[in-house]
RNA sequence: UGGGGCGUAGCCAAGUGGUAAGGCAGCGGAUUUUGAUUCCGCCAUUCGGAGGUUCGAAUCCUCCCGCCCCAGCCA
């Protein structure tokens, strides 16, 4: 086997990346262009990697390009500030256009020639229909749409309104230039598509150039066909679309015809994709913004510190198809852990602090100790951590009247520190409210660095900072924008958790935590993985939890309060 | 009810006439100074349903059922 068609193996099997192998294989293409098209009215999310990943995947494996094209036919809902953030959420996923960054709007003035060529040849004609007519002669999906009156104006007529229009001689709304195709037929797409309507903005890059634009039809085609595009990617309910496209490209005298393929958009569990929803969770102030950690868009995500690699991941693992389908969001936490695990150095920090006090060792007294940065990469190396009289242990590593199978602390109990010493709970602190606040300890000196001579052992390890060394921090906890596994697009704002975002304000880190840098990732043991969020400053770490742990745990708590016990 | 698609395990998904890959989740068990990781094992006699063709059907044919998309001068 060669090397390329070992590539391609490993690229995975779906049905897209068979017909681009069958067409090279055919001689059908010699080289391999797709294209990413986005209309710059939104934020990237993890739907849009799909799609970046493979149609750039395809041009790495398939060694053809892919271009970074913006669909900007719509001046009204584009912005620059989306264009920007576009390019880096890209960049960010991994993925480099090189020198292909194109935008529909390089070719207004080729899309209007072939406007023209289609009015002459009699194919497309001006309506002066409103809006409401159109739609009212457009027919329903049972019954066939009836002609406009407009239909049969003469090629000189259409031309010299057609060129009116782009003069600017009249308001939004009042005329469009639709193709001469079939009223009667059974794909809407095709009963007189609008293919140019008056529109007076101002685009972000032509600026008040224009005062008519393209519909998506009329530009997408066309410029997938400038572009020279083999096999132009798009989502299942464009399929519709499919012959129009092919009926423009046949009727336009433009460069190549390339071929259009849909497949399944994504859809995640206890989240939205579309960039509407997205868009007002953003603007009703639902969030922080585009980027909050708990949004599905590619600035959340990267904010949350979701490693880029491991959304590729993700997506080479759920595959293209055909089939609607909802991905379980577990599916995108494991490919998370599974590269967070890999290269992550392991840091202590106790996110709920409970004080302990350990009554038999010497006061004033300190001694560091050797901590491993990771467990399977002796490279990483080692750190050393203080060890004192006081520190803190989590909360929820205590429980004064525990159930069966829980192996942390308790009164009489007996746990290990991790890398220090075996601690036995002597007494438990409480306030005037009954609270537990402080607990007192007894060590074992002879169990330095973790083990016992004796060969005693000891059920748990416990995480734990020195109350002296450590340094506060705030610990920003997410869980899903939706407890439900299906949120409703059309009722989203009362279906968002309020709880997705948890702030815990008086943790308290290991020193070392303080050297982290912006961007990079560590797991808090026992905890989950972190990362420094923008937020931080130097006397005032935040961190975002990336993700938790595997808790097996959790979950036998959970059932055993379920049954009762 | 017109047109276009899609139904393989709880979820994603291979499979294209030769006797149901893989992953996630779940469940057991081993190892473990993270209840993590790692490792091992289990998890569809059946592919939406019913007929038919065939030595042989998830794959071919017929009918039926279910789900999704389309009636923007959005993309």
């Amino acid at each position: 086997m060669s090397v390329a068609e070992n590539i391609a193996r490993e690229a995975g099997q779906d049905f897209i990346r068979d017909i681009v192998r069958a067409d090279l294989a055919s001689g059908q293409h010699k080289t391999v262009v797709t294209r990413f098209p986005p209309e710059p009215n939104g934020y990237l999310h993890i739907g849009h990697a799909k799609s970046i990943c493979l149609n750039f995947g395809i041009a790495e494996e398939f060694d053809g390009h892919c271009n970074l094209r913006y669909d900007d036919t719509n001046p009204t809902k584009e912005d620059q500030e989306y264009i920007d953030a576009i390019e880096r959420d890209v960049r960010w996923l991994g993925f480099d256009w090189g020198s292909h960054l194109y935008h529909a709007s390089d070719y207004f003035e080729q899309l209007y020639a072939w406007a023209e060529e289609l009015i002459r040849a009699g194919e497309a004609y001006i309506d002066d229909q409103s809006q409401e007519q159109m739609r009212a002669t457009r027919g329903t999906l049972t019954e066939p749409g009836t002609n406009s009156p407009f239909r049969e104006r003469s090629v000189e007529e259409n031309l010299d309104l057609f060129r009116r229009m782009r003069a600017g001689e009249f308001p939004n709304g009042a005329r469009v230039l639709r193709a001469k195709i079939d009223m009667t037929s059974g794909n809407i797409n095709l009963r007189d598509p609008v293919l140019y309507r008056i529109l007076h903005a101002e685009h972000p890059r032509t600026g008040k150039a224009w005062c008519i634009y393209p519909s998506y039809d009329f530009a997408h085609g066309q410029s997938d066909a400038i572009e020279r595009i083999t096999h132009s990617l798009c989502t299942l309910e464009f399929e519709d679309h499919r012959p129009l496209y092919n009926w423009l490209l046949d009727n336009l005298p433009v460069p190549s015809h390339p071929h259009q393929y849909e497949f399944a958009r994504l859809n995640l569990t206890h989240t939205i994709l579309s960039k509407r929803v997205l868009t007002e969770l953003v603007r009703g102030g639902h969030v922080s913004g585009w980027d909050d950690p708990r949004m599905p868009t590619l600035a959340g995500l990267r904010r949350r510190g979701v490693p880029p690699a491991a959304i590729r991941e993700f997506v080479k693992r759920i595959g293209v198809a055909k089939a609607n389908s909802v991905v379980d969001a577990a599916m995108l936490d494991f490919a998370i852990r599974e590269h967070l695990n890999k290269i992550a150095q392991r840091r202590m920090a106790v996110l709920r602090p409970l004080k302990v006090v350990i009554e038999n060792y010497p006061e004033g007294k300190s001694e560091d100790l050797e901590a491993v940065n990771h467990p399977d990469d002796a490279a990483a190396g080692t750190r050393h951590i203080r060890f004192g009289r006081e520190f803190y242990v989590e909360r929820d590593d205590f429980m004064e009247n525990p159930p069966k199978k829980f192996f942390r602390l308790s009164p009489g109990a007996e746990v290990r520190l991790r890398y220090a010493y075996f601690i036995t709970c002597r007494e438990v602190v409480k306030n005037g409210a009954g609270e537990v606040v402080e607990l007192r300890c007894v060590y074992d000196p002879a169990t330095k660095g973790g083990n016992a001579p004796d060969g005693r052992k000891v059920k748990a390890t416990l995480h734990w900072v020195s109350a002296r060394d450590s340094l506060p921090a705030e610990v920003r906890l997410y869980n899903p924008l939706f407890t439900r596994p299906d949120p409703d697009p059309g009722n989203f704002a009362a279906q968002v958790d309020p709880n997705a975002l948890e702030v815990l304000a008086d943790a308290r880190v290991e020193p070392a935590l303080a050297e982290l840098k912006p961007g990079e990732a560590v797991q808090f043991e026992r905890q989950g993985y972190f990362c420094l969020d923008p937020d931080s400053a130097a006397k005032r770490l935040v961190f975002n939890r990336t993700v938790g742990l595997r808790d097996t745990w959790a979950k036998v708590s959970v059932a055993k309060v379920a049954a009762g016990s």
